[in-house]
DNA sequence: TATGAATGAGTGTTCATTCAT
DNA sequence: TATGAATGAACACTCATTCAT
């Protein structure tokens, strides 16, 4: 009897993930189709072969599964490519370092393009603090993170500008990289990776960065002042 | 009598035009509060206080409201701040040239934020071509000339590429700075200038570029040629 | 000054006359088009280039347009056929006198193929009443006239039912007609009036009808109660 | 288990088919109140008391709502007076035919008055494809397999062309008959089938025909061909 | 748990008609 | 006389969500 009090409500969850893990599939390509904004509770329930009041029973209401969605992609993502924001990456020397972050990305969204339409979020201003704020919110922490162990000096606050630019325009890049079709990406991702680099050169150093063991940090500073030095006379002008 | 009847259609006509401009400010009110795809045209004339009816005589729908209103806003820009993608600005030293093409956007956009709803556009995958690419477009063909003013040497091709990237980013930082609350906008303003000053140097080089007049223009060339080299050495790394 | 007072107002009424004819063609091409129930007022103004207002001007509403164009195109189908139902006619050989009546209305149709539209009328039951009944209570009372000529002894009542008959047939024949397309039309043509001929054959009488001078009447009469009695035995047969 | 699994959407689909049939008897009523085409989903929806999106829940459009009524009619009518167009019927004589087709029709028409609107459809012209056009071909093509049975010397282009005559006559004289008050219609009924059965005596005879059974065939036929001379000379005059 | 029926305010749009000019 | 702006209720149809089963 006990054994069958336990099984039952497992079997029921167990139930219960296959359905969400349907829904939020479903969720995937309706919102990819639609966009985010166009995209409807019912279209999301037939789309994955079930009756609007079973969504309901699993999401409260569209920006729960969009919230849910998210938080799956991501942990999908780590699981296919890894950790991404590793100390160890960030201390690669700069092109591999956006190598090791933006690859993973933009490959995981060619199989998951809903990943792009989730950052970027709906159309609508303000409502976008509860719902796709947490995959934002996560990765520009993740960004933050990755600058606190390369460039240990910089202030949390130019770190936190830095980190939402970079994603910012990441972002941006990213959604057209995916405007162009097949063989015509390729350049933009280009000229993407090169952007990041020209604009993160002067300020996190372009070659790889040693680990911060006993001694000698201020050498590693100093070592990296000049590189930013060298590398963006540019950033001397003025405001630039 | 011709009179007469030349400046009667002309009378109702002046009514219908306060019309206009009266439900295009209610539709920049709307698409502000609620966004492009969330707006709907009985909210814009339930803003701008008239009947559904009403709108439609002059619209003949919501995207018609949004290119009509791209249009107007574009020559209030340059009523307000004159033409921006000039020939002479295109020569301006690349921190200038920055300056006179961003701010008068980011200045305009202060008054009127519903010009980045509108280069924006909805979130709705592939159906951006109708409206708001009106705007969109327009703009990349601008900055397309002004990089075949400041660097003629650059291929067709090259220019969209750099030209997209240019505004796309653009369009990225401008909404992350809107998100920021007063005094707080003025850092991230610095930061997507150096980001695009970044950007630009190592492709269209930093300083003021003499018309091609008369003589020596092969001379010029070169010597942008070699500003570009010393400006990001970087840009020879591989893809970077 | 007298004078001027008399012109004026008749130069208003011939621009009135103009506008209405306007209004009735463009009224004749979207009642075509579109059909009747689904014809808008705004919709023949348009057609017609004038104001909604100015339409209201001339017509209380979308009935009155419709009872107006029925008697211009009475008229004008007299005007260009001559009487149709006329004693002569009455008195032909039926086949003739067949051919005499119907073809002037399909001929008149192919020109104005508003004709049909209007004596349908519209699919809405009851409103029917005020507005083709105009145009539908004419010609069936000129077909009454028609049978009282030739057929004298026949009731009033049974002229009633065999006219409404005899004019919804054609009237439900001509739709079929004009639904086939060019030179499918003809055998419908020909089928409608052999379909007209033997209904009233054994009421009316195949042959001509002298007209009915002094004497002999009851001869005529009897000769025609000969003819129908040889023209369609089964007429006999119970209540056909 | 499995059969709670097969009852439970069994006893959905019961309401889901008492609301149809709801909806159908409230689309019938607004069908003959408003005609078809002035006939709104709103005003449906609100005669069956429930809301516009539960009639979109099961109808997709008007027409779809025609389609079905129609459907169902025509069952209903097969319910209540059997198979119409039987080949037993096709042989009885020509006034029993008429009988036997006609009254099951104008019968079931006077509970049921919507039938006429139905096969009356739009007064939209040419847009009938889509929906009544089910009603009407289906009977259109059930008069052919009539004359098919009766009259197989007939080309297959004349009986097209009389079967469409015979049901479009059928059509409008029901129309007519429906348009008289109480006991005022027997005497419009009684005219319709003289009508048709003078129309059809010189094509398929008034006399039964008897089955096509072992011998003799052409016997028969030829006895018809002697009825139809005798019966309509008229028939062969010009093209009466 | 899951269904699918139900809702009712919402969407974009049209209409016959009126009214100030 | 004629305009065209204005109306507001109506249209067909959709939506996120709830509820009885």
């Amino acid at each position: 009897m006990s054994e069958a009090d336990e099984r039952a409500p497992r079997r029921r969850q167990a139930r219960g993930e296959r359905r969400i893990t349907q829904l939020l599939q479903a969720a995937a390509t309706v919102f990819c189709t639609a966009g985010y904004t166009a995209s409807s509770t019912n279209a999301i329930a037939r789309e994955a072969g079930v009756s609007p009041g079973t969504l309901y029973q699993f999401f409260p209401n569209k920006e729960a599964i969009a919230v849910e969605l998210s938080g799956q992609l991501l942990q999908e993502m780590e699981a296919t490519y890894g950790q991404v924001f590793t100390p160890e990456n960030a201390r690669l020397p700069l092109d591999r370092l956006i190598d090791a972050v933006t690859d993973p990305f933009i490959e995981f969204n060619k199989s998951n393009p809903v990943f792009l339409a989730l950052i970027k979020g709906p159309d609508t201003p303000g409502k976008l603090a509860e719902d796709h704020d947490v995959l934002h919110r996560s990765m520009v922490d993740s960004v933050i993170e990755l600058l606190a162990v390369r460039s240990p000096s910089m202030s949390p606050a130019e770190r936190a500008l830095v980190a939402q630019m970079c994603f910012t325009q990441f972002k941006a890049g990213l959604d057209l990289v995916v405007q162009q079709e097949g063989e015509a990406r390729e350049p933009y991702v280009r000229e993407l990776k090169s952007l990041l680099y020209r604009y993160l050169a002067p300020l996190v150093g372009t070659e790889a960065v040693p680990e911060a063991g006993g001694g000698d940090q201020s050498q590693e500073q100093q070592d990296r002042g000049k590189q930013q030095a060298k590398a963006a006379p540019g950033a001397s002008l003025g405001a630039h």
